[in-house]
DNA sequence: CGGCCGATCCACT
DNA sequence: GTGGATCGGCCGA
């Protein structure tokens, strides 16, 4: 399991980038699920226009993000979608990955059982809905700690498995849906594997 | 309070 | 390519 001094990181673009092929992990009812990351998206804190904690504000939903590096923040989108992200720096320093895609690994029947599918094509493995619901991940699993929840159920945690992603392979582009975030908006903040 | 709209997804055309 | 689903957070009055 990755500890907290990879959390405690205070570049949350390098973060991005190295969570690519990481292994984010959850037991939801005593079931192991997981996934490799195939795409992330940083979101740096308060000078970020496109950061729920921009200008340093704080509410009831973003205070988890104010915690230390090492924290889930997951929140409701569109009234129906979980997202899921990493809070990373020390505490006080609301900084945030999104994780955008992962590559299922473990857990394989009980995705598709939470999709109602009976096969598991590329759809799942792209778009932020997609891979909280995939892990079992809503908005009650905010505050979670990645480093010390393990073992309990409603646990989340991110593997280090060896799979190798060269910097040649990491594609870098604007986030999405991000428009409103004016000069920030255009920020080569999403990072994904793909190829050159 | 009221109203707008979002770090989305899917079914349809 | 478009629009509906669906609701909590946030802001302005």
């Amino acid at each position: 399991m990755i500890l907290r001094d990879f959390y405690l990181q205070t570049d949350v673009v390098s973060i991005a980038k190295q969570l690519l092929g990481k292994v984010l992990c959850t037991r939801m009812n005593g079931v192991l699920t997981s996934g490799m990351i195939t795409e992330t998206e940083a979101y740096a804190g308060i000078v970020d226009r496109a950061s729920h904690a921009y200008g340093g504000k704080r509410t009831s939903r973003t205070e988890v993000m104010y915690r230390q590096g090492g924290t889930a923040y997951v929140y409701l989108c569109y009234g129906m979608h979980s997202l899921f992200n990493v809070v990373t720096n020390v505490e006080g320093e609301p900084h945030a990955v999104l994780i955008r895609g992962i590559q299922p690994i473990e857990g394989v029947d009980e995705i598709m059982r939470r999709f109602q599918k009976t096969k598991l094509g590329v759809s799942v493995t792209n778009g932020p809905g997609k891979v909280a619901k995939a892990l079992g991940i809503h908005v009650i699993h905010t505050g979670t700690d990645l480093v010390t929840s393990s073992g309990n159920d409603g646990a989340i945690w991110i593997e280090e498995r060896g799979f190798t992603i060269n910097p040649s392979e990491i594609l870098a582009g604007p986030r999405i849906g991000v428009e409103y975030a004016k000069e920030d908006a255009h920020l080569p903040y999403r990072f994904l594997i793909g190829w050159k």
